[in-house]
DNA sequence: CGAAATATTGACAATGATCAACTCTTGTGG
DNA sequence: CCACAAGAGTTGATCATTGTCAATATTTCG
């Protein structure tokens, strides 16, 4: 484990994009900024390729990204691999293996990374004593699984060409939500043998539906940036629609919810439902 | 909403079913059972064909599944139809869409079904107030993941013929865990079209794999009920493994984590992560 | 500069989709 | 209880998408 661990560092500042992440749904009060600050202190500096977590080996920490990209992968017993997703900044890694001992992918970096490394065994502690917190994890946990499932109606029901710009489009979405990309552009540090990894394709075919988007002037590439040139287009092909990833979305309901669900629901003795 | 919800009942005794699903981790003591006693109350028998969570529509109810089988699935605006998973009875539907207003599925029974209905709001007290039964959802929330994962996996990187001997192979496990299957056999209400749905297949394709699983003798039909004649064939076709299935791999780590975290972790001042 | 990784392209093969019957089962109304 | 309609299953023929193989650029990096 965390080879490639070459660095750690410790900073009592909470990084802005630490906070931002956890005030989705609040402002946090002195205490939980404290918190968070001591939480985050460890901070660790992975190489590309690192394997923070390996299938098949307990884990007891549990990493929130700041920077760098990942993938979260199983391999099939003759070598076939197929990740599962991208972890970007504000990803959260590890929690499920760590807290349910359901560890079965793989995750590795695809460029250098800094990530918070947090002893798992805290984690739970503060879903009692922090809701905030408790809700930022849940949510972010909740999105996950939004976007697995979204991943498995782009393997089962979508062709190469429009898992390409179904793809392309929703990491353009999650970076921008990260900061991490302009309106239309951003960096995709990811051989094509890793998007082939990911969308179920060979490298080969990625290559000719990478050169069809080009000549149909939908995207562009150029050292390894990547700008979608008619976003609404690649909309289309793609049937994209951008719910789970659009922060607009992420207030009414949740805010409303969890907020108050977690944060402000006292003692209150459960009711019975009748109807 | 509810289409298809013929009758309610009430009734105060847990069922053994439901019981056992809280049980995973450790017994429940009397004041949990009267909890989710009065949480259960609150039966609804849904027809085939309805739609208890529809896709961008709020909903406020979360289902434990008793009896029958379900399905969550999203489509595309071409009536492409994806199927994310089968809804087995000790499953929970609807926990994140009432929770975190992420709704982009539906759920759909296949068959006759009966469960619990609870109050999304009353979800979130219990997990403050009683961990046990909040370690039960996280556990489910956890393993449905983790089947999430498997499916991304199967849809991604195996061929018809592995994908649906993978399938069979996992409804098995499935089935046994919740004793609706026997050894080697289980009743499968599910149309070929249905299938296809879940596997990315078309049904013609699904009808063919079935023959040739059928005449290399791996498995056999009558009526609507599956037998699986070479469990350990299927498992190297599908290069299967079934982990989070498993019972047994339930304890050492959840049982002593979440356990250990949740139930007993009381105010303890949370510690600075110091390398 | 040279090795290794990555990208690109063509030729061919294979998996799986589509189309079009046709059969079998199931359920319903007369 | 039968006839019929609708749904589900089955099969062959053909087409399309995607994979595999092999060769050749091109880039990256020590």
């Amino acid at each position: 484990m965390l080879d490639g661990v070459t660095q750690v560092t410790h900073c009592n500042r909470l990084s802005p994009a630490f906070r931002a992440k956890f005030e989705m749904f609040a402002p946090l009060d002195a205490d939980e900024s404290a918190v968070l600050s001591a939480l985050f202190a460890r901070r660790v500096r992975l190489e590309p390729h690192a394997e923070p977590v390996v299938e098949g080996t307990p884990s007891t920490t549990v990493y929130l990204v700041e920077s760098g990209w990942g993938m979260r992968y199983k391999l099939l017993s003759d070598g076939r691999r197929q990740i599962v997703n991208f972890v970007l900044p504000g990803d959260f890694v590890g929690l499920r293996s760590s807290l349910f001992g359901i560890q079965n992918q793989t995750v590795e970096t695809l460029t250098a990374t800094t990530a918070a490394a947090i002893p798992s065994a805290q984690i739970m502690d503060l879903f009692r004593t922090h809701p905030k917190i408790a809700a930022a994890v849940s949510w972010s946990s909740a999105r996950e699984e939004a976007m697995m499932a979204d991943h498995i109606v782009r393997l089962g029901r979508r062709n190469a060409y429009e898992r390409m710009s179904h793809l392309l489009l929703e990491l353009l979405r999650r970076l921008q939500a990260a900061g991490l990309a302009g309106d239309r552009a951003f960096d995709l540090p990811v051989t094509q043998e890793t998007l082939g990894d990911f969308l179920g394709l060979s490298v080969v075919h990625v290559n000719r539906t990478l050169r069809r988007l080009r000549e149909e002037k939908l995207i562009a590439q150029e050292n390894g940036r990547l700008s979608l040139l008619d976003i609404a287009r690649l909309e289309a092909i793609a049937d994209f629609e951008s719910p789970y990833l659009d922060h607009r979305m992420t207030p009414p309901r949740t805010q409303a919810g969890l907020e108050r669900m977690q944060a402000e629901a006292a003692e209150r003795p459960l009711e019975v439902a009748a109807s």
